[in-house]
DNA sequence: GCTCTATTGACAACCAGGTTGTCAACTCAA
DNA sequence: TTGAGTTGACAACCTGGTTGTCAATAGAGC
């Protein structure tokens, strides 16, 4: 009961992402996509967003390439990846979403955006357009070092 | 680029959240309470909130109460927490916050509280507010209509 | 052309924080 | 008194990260 508003908020955004995410691994479970992760999910749209090896992967997802690597590994066991060798450089594998891949994508994507719509019939479009303004400016920004050592 | 705009708000609570937590590690960990994490912190939080014993806390975290022990013997490592044998009850043990553990739930409720108020700083109180307001709404129910599997 | 440095992907060991399964001790209602 | 449910402990395991190391390769500077 003596939760901070602040503990209480970041809570929240926790609870809120996990939630948004069962719903859409269940949903792609449903729709033949068994074992898919958040984590195969976001990795696969940085992927086809535009992280053309492990390294960029890495880098892209804020990870390490050998974590990056780790989960291209677990993409192509699930035939949601494939790699070839580049042609322009033989340290590096590109990597290329299958159309497997590309049909999973698309109904995460479109199971996010129904919860998303679905916000929105619950508090308004305004109220959620309000919402995404305020997470953007509050993500955006995470420095503020010396904000919490004051206030004391 | 065609991350669909509900994956993007998914990702954007995550990214909001882990920039949170960050901030409150690394003043802990600046303020003489290094090796804390976020799941110390709220399972800390928790028990102060009335678990009183690792299956109470499991309960109140939503993990396994095997889980919850784990955390439990972290906490007493770290000296934040004494545990005691309960009178009335043999089996159990009692979890009882010590004052090193209530000056880091302190300090982490103070950053917690500063980054909220940096926050409404940053977009007016009224804005935070009716966020607030929305993310209760969108964490209460993760429902979904045509994609809904099962709520929890 | 040669050499030095940076980058890449692979591999190994490890860690944190979960999970399930099992167990003995204990409580409490029937 | 007994039997079902709860508790804490322990073990094995999984997942998604980490660091450290390595050989192969690319590319710039000379």
């Amino acid at each position: 009961m003596n939760t901070s508003s602040g503990a209480k908020l970041a809570g929240l955004l926790l609870g809120t992402f996990d939630a948004m995410v069962d719903v859409v691994v269940a949903e792609l479970d449903r729709e033949g996509h068994p074992g898919v992760t958040a984590t195969h999910a976001f990795a696969l749209e940085a992927i086809d967003d535009g992280a053309q090896s492990a390294s960029e992967l890495g880098r892209s997802l804020g990870v390490s390439r050998q974590a990056a690597a780790k989960t291209i590994a677990a993409l192509e066991e699930l035939h949601y990846l494939d790699r070839q060798d580049d042609p322009g450089d033989a340290r590096r594998k590109r990597l290329l979403v299958t159309a497997r891949g590309r049909e999973m994508m698309t109904i995460g994507a479109r199971t996010f955006d129904a919860l998303r719509t679905q916000a929105a019939e619950q508090v308004g479009i305004r109220a959620l357009e309000n919402f995404e303004e305020v997470l953007a400016i509050l993500g955006g920004k995470s420095d503020s070092r010396e904000a919490s050592t004051r206030s004391s």
